[in-house]
DNA sequence: CTAGGTGCAAAAGGTTTGCGGTTAA
DNA sequence: TTAACCGCAAACCTTTTGCACCTAG
């Protein structure tokens, strides 16, 4: 749904560059807990991962060091039910699939075709950033 | 995104009596609000556009009866950004398209064959109750 | 008579903000 | 040196809950 470029560790600095942003310790360890598990994480649960490995830090500075991540378009931020944001570090086009027994989310690759199909609902003169597809229900293992 | 039916006021006594739940004045008045301006308003807007008509009501029945409305199927609860949640009463398959700059959300019909499509993207076992397709970005007229 | 519904006020999340102190360009 | 950043605590906003009263079946 964006423009792509791999979720490396090594385009923190340079997209936070890129922004006149500082790359930042904080930062470092909130991005990578993203990238280790992606299970959309809420940004209390990035503080509990994250704290281990840098006691110090305060939810605030989480909440600060996600919302700069969503700026620099590391990350996306994701609201599909009321209650806690979740973030998500998997840049490649994908929808999303909510199960609604366990509560949790996982990535559905979207081929570019389906993505041009979806686009193409759109009247004329509708200019769309990003499209988000969720889906709820059951997922098999569930 | 779920079997059609006509979104008249006369369906909401069916709808509850069939979940075995009453009629009540307040809940028609704040389906009615929904019916009349279909711009996806939020739970304290839908209190202040009912207020007129009932005093009385309070923002915990606005919520109840939403609430109820969306357990029968007559309403949608819209969550794509972090906020208060949005509630649509448009049953027809649709996608939103959400306005960056203004906020505004308008629906995009959404036909039979896209929807397949992006159904089809889902992997064997997937059993996916509703879709939910949201675009971002800047409408026409804005 | 009784389950379901309302209104009120208080509490419970989740997130943001203000501010004093710190740090990297 | 100075703009960006951090941590803390308090504020904020949306939603939920507990409880007393009410009302339709």
């Amino acid at each position: 749904m964006r423009p792509e470029t791999p979720e490396t560790p090594a385009n923190l600095a340079e997209r936070l560059a890129h922004s006149g942003l500082r790359n930042t310790p904080q930062r470092e360890v909130v991005y990578h807990a993203l990238l280790d598990r992606r299970d959309h994480p809420t940004a209390d649960e990035v503080y509990t991962r994250v704290r281990p490995e840098m006691p110090s830090i305060s939810l605030a500075t989480v909440y600060n060091c996600l919302e700069t991540l969503v700026q620099c378009d590391l990350v996306r931020q994701v609201n599909f039910e009321r209650g806690p944001s979740r973030y998500c570090a998997n840049l490649h086009p994908h929808a999303h699939f909510h199960d609604e027994k366990t509560g949790a989310t996982y990535d559905i690759p979207l081929p570019p075709e389906v993505l041009a199909q979806v686009r193409g609902v759109l009247p004329s003169g509708y200019d769309a950033k990003t499209v988000e597809i969720t889906f709820h229900g059951q997922s098999p293992t569930a």
